[in-house]
DNA sequence: GGCGTGACTTATA
DNA sequence: ATATAAGCCACGC
């Protein structure tokens, strides 16, 4: 039994998340919580985090633009390192703090 | 089909 | 302020 069963086949809950974060525009950055919100729970950012890792769809899906509540890129497990992240986020018009971490008070979509 | 793990967040002590 | 506990979903064995 799969819970294909029972929902539309494409309609999980991975699926929402890759629509939420192919949302994100440039030059911002949103959190797991944010997207996880956006699902329906606080809770689920866990789940955002393995989609992300799963990440079927890298050109789709802009790994970097996801971020910690704090504003903290990924530890490391993006493509090329948090360098590369940073680098592009930056490419993109995304402000950051001396710490290294996002501004999150301009691009960060918090509710 | 069950158990454990994981790129997180919030709440409580 | 930091540390610990709980909650959620999907994947691997």
């Amino acid at each position: 039994m799969s819970r294909f069963d029972f929902e539309p086949k494409g309609s999980s809950t991975f699926d929402q998340i890759y629509a939420e974060v192919k949302m994100i525009p440039a030059g911002k950055v949103a959190s797991y919580g944010y997207i996880a919100c956006r699902l329906g729970n606080l809770r689920l950012s866990r789940v955002v985090g393995y989609a992300l890792h799963s990440n079927p769809d890298p050109e789709n899906i802009p790994c970097h633009r996801i971020v910690m509540k704090n504003g903290a890129l990924a530890p490391g497990f993006v493509f090329g390192g948090p360098c590369e992240q940073r680098k592009r986020l930056e490419a993109e018009g995304v402000s950051f703090l001396p710490d290294g971490r996002v501004d999150m008070e301009k691009c960060g979509m918090r509710l």
